[in-house]
DNA sequence: TGTACATCAGTGAACGCGCGTTCACTGATGTAC
DNA sequence: TGTACATCAGTGAACGCGCGTTCACTGATGTAC
């Protein structure tokens, strides 16, 4: 007994495509097999999502959003802006069906707007923090900053996702990334009022 | 008239497949499309590479090498740490086609043993620099800014190539890029064993 | 409250395509004598 | 130096498959009156 208007399926797809990605890479996903999760007919995504790259990208959108509120959310809880960074870390493991996506503009329509300003809502919730954190800094030693932290994070979760720290991530847990990922962040140098 | 024989396909396929990721992605690679590219039968690869992933493998493999040659050879002439991470982002731009690929072990059998010891003298070629570097650092200290530099250049990299700072690598230019990790570079810190 | 009807959100069949892999084959190369 | 022959490295046709997209359709929903 088929269930027309099944009232949910804009969000069962994307929850079904992150699943999808956590387990089998982005590499393997296909409309045709994210619809089978989700039950429904394999034409049925048309009229939630124009094509593939439709989907993906407010996936992608969908998750740059999360982790801004994750961020946004850590910051006001912690204000420690190294706490911030391990909360990035976090995202990316906890939801690297999202995470594995974000970055992949060869999968995207990476003009998309609600892409681009998902975006910059996550770059502006590490971008707000770090200038607290590093209070006098310049515009140009904050950008620098910015960036460099961002990559520090970056780095650290796409290399643990890929294995190469650890043997991959199922040979250890979340919890040991995390405690590494608070001792990788105080290898971050950030501008000092102090030292100028 | 066909050419039995070609002689070099091996290599030509390699250097095909990395031409391919670095202007399509890693997502639209297929056998048949570098076959076309080198000018041979689709058929062709399956004397070289067992099957798809033997490929892919081998490009990664030998993307390690690489890599690895040029942190050693940066290294030995500059004697300068920075310099050597300067070099990682400096490899990953210039030769996309193979970073793009190293790190997806969605897309490779990642227990392969070429690939497995390439990844190794990378890691390697790392970690060595970094230990003249930081002279007097415990093993633990070593190990952790091993990964906190790697991880700050290899994020650094990664979102340069997917466009996160700057607008992607086609508004700006390769020297922006070094220019910048240089600058990124002076972020990391370093045990020092004049602070312990 | 009922009814007519437009719109929305599904179905399932069909399309054409490019893919990876297999296969029997064939031409070139290298080695034994 | 020549010849026989095994091996190597190609060809091109064929396979079956899963894919994204399109299409005419249909059932459910919501709105106008």
């Amino acid at each position: 007994v088929p269930r027309y208007h099944h009232g949910n399926l804009r969000r069962e797809l994307i929850d079904a495509t992150v699943t999808a990605v956590a387990e089998d890479g982005p590499a393997s996903v296909s409309l045709r097999d994210v619809s089978r999760r989700v039950g429904v007919s394999h034409a049925a995504p048309v009229h939630h999502f124009a094509d593939k790259v439709g989907l993906l990208t407010a996936v992608a959108a969908e998750g740059f959003q999360l982790l801004a509120q994750e961020l946004e959310q850590s910051w006001k809880r912690h204000h420690d802006f190294a706490e911030v960074g391990v909360t990035y870390v976090r995202f990316a493991l906890m939801h690297r069906g999202y995470f594995e996506i974000m970055f992949r503009p060869d999968l995207l329509r990476p003009s998309d707007p609600e892409l681009t300003s998902a975006a910059a809502r996550s770059a502006a919730s590490l971008y707000g923090p770090l200038a607290a954190a590093a209070p006098g800094a310049t515009e140009d030693e904050l950008r620098d900053a910015g960036r460099a932290s961002w990559s520090l994070m970056h780095g650290f979760a796409t290399l643990w996702l890929a294995g190469n720290f650890s043997g991959g991530p199922t040979e250890a847990s979340d919890a040991d990334a995390e405690q590494l990922a608070r001792r990788i962040t105080a290898h971050l140098l950030l501008p000092r009022p102090a030292s100028r």
